[in-house]
DNA sequence: AAGGCGTGGAA
DNA sequence: TTTCCAAGCCT
């Protein structure tokens, strides 16, 4: 669980400038979720599951994508039953279009324990969740307050932007990045407003979606312009460079580690396809010379449970797992 | 603590 | 065409 120091969220609870922007800010984002806010399908679901299903799916993914294959992923599978007994290989193909495949292993492994170990229950505090796979901070106290509708801030990217815009004094980048995001959280949670935190926090997150965006933020039409000392002054989202990343031929690991799972969703029946076959289905111009580099990822992709290698007569043959 | 991990539409 | 990016998590 994100803790913030004791000191440091009393004294932002505390503080003269946290406490009177809040009582500007609260009632007005309020009011324009009210208005504005996006009707999404999984505010309006009360099930554990299919809500924790949607915080799954929303991690590092654009929503659009979400809304499409979110109601096929849950006619599938309905439950955290049918999810965690259902063969791997068709949670993967259910997983077709979304990226970060390891997301579908891990939420059937979750559904699995809550299963086994919870009798079925989500848990309900922040360390129980934390501790399941795929359920990281943020996700924790999204299901905490979203599920159980317990009174916790939910930190994303959209929340830390918004709040790193309206207190850049406060938050100011240190030489700790982990420095930085125990001050977020900590002033997330001397913002949050325990009557409505469910809506408090959806609000801050359709803000940072609709208008608080990182490029061309619409300042104009932001409910709390007028309390942020960002508004108006933000010319560009920040350019900095992302180091290359190891591949093939100018294209990431990860790429290709994408390309073998969505070869095998649809090229895969009863015992596999060769190694051979995926080498040159996944790689131009395949040699032996990148022979070495694709059992590495192939090893990789099994480890990650993504995949089964199975050896017949000296041949290598990959399927999904059962 | 920094780097690995997908996808496909938009700029 | 290329680049960038979107409700993070894990090691």
């Amino acid at each position: 669980m994100i803790s913030a120091k004791p000191s440091i969220t009393k004294s932002l609870s505390h503080s003269p400038r946290i406490l009177q922007l809040k009582k500007h800010i609260v009632p007005r984002l309020l009011r324009w979720y009210r208005r504005n806010g996006r009707e999404l399908p999984w505010r309006k679901e009360r099930d554990p599951y299919r809500v924790l299903v949607s915080e799954i799916m929303l991690q590092q993914t654009q929503m659009s994508r979400v809304l499409q294959k979110y109601p096929l992923f849950l006619k599938r599978f309905p439950s955290f039953q049918t999810l965690a007994r259902a063969p791997r290989s068709q949670v993967i193909r259910a997983w077709q279009g979304m990226g970060y495949n390891n997301r579908a292993v891990r939420l059937q492994q979750l559904a699995s324990t809550v299963l086994h170990q919870y009798r079925g229950r989500l848990p309900t505090s922040i360390l129980e969740l934390q501790k399941l796979p795929g359920i990281g901070p943020y996700t924790a106290h999204a299901l905490a307050c979203f599920v159980h509708k317990v009174p916790h801030p939910v930190v994303d990217t959209n929340v830390s932007r918004v709040l790193k815009r309206l207190f850049p004094r406060e938050l100011k980048p240190t030489q700790r990045v982990s420095e930085d995001i125990n001050r977020i959280w900590a002033l997330a949670h001397a913002l949050l407003p325990h009557r409505h935190a469910y809506d408090w926090n959806q609000a801050l997150m359709d803000l940072g979606a609709l208008v608080c965006t990182a490029a061309n933020p619409q300042c104009s039409k932001c409910p709390i312009s007028q309390a942020c000392p960002s508004a108006h002054k933000i010319t560009r989202g920040r350019v900095r460079r992302k180091k290359q990343e190891r591949g093939r031929d100018a294209i990431p690991n990860r790429i290709y580690r994408g390309r073998i799972i969505e070869f095998l969703r649809h090229r895969t029946n009863g015992r596999g396809v060769t190694f051979s076959l995926v080498a040159c289905a996944v790689k131009a111009n395949y040699t032996t010379k990148d022979e070495r580099w694709l059992r590495g990822l192939i090893r990789g992709l099994e480890r990650d449970g993504l995949l089964t290698i199975r050896k017949k007569k000296g041949n290598v043959f990959l399927t999904l797992p059962d």
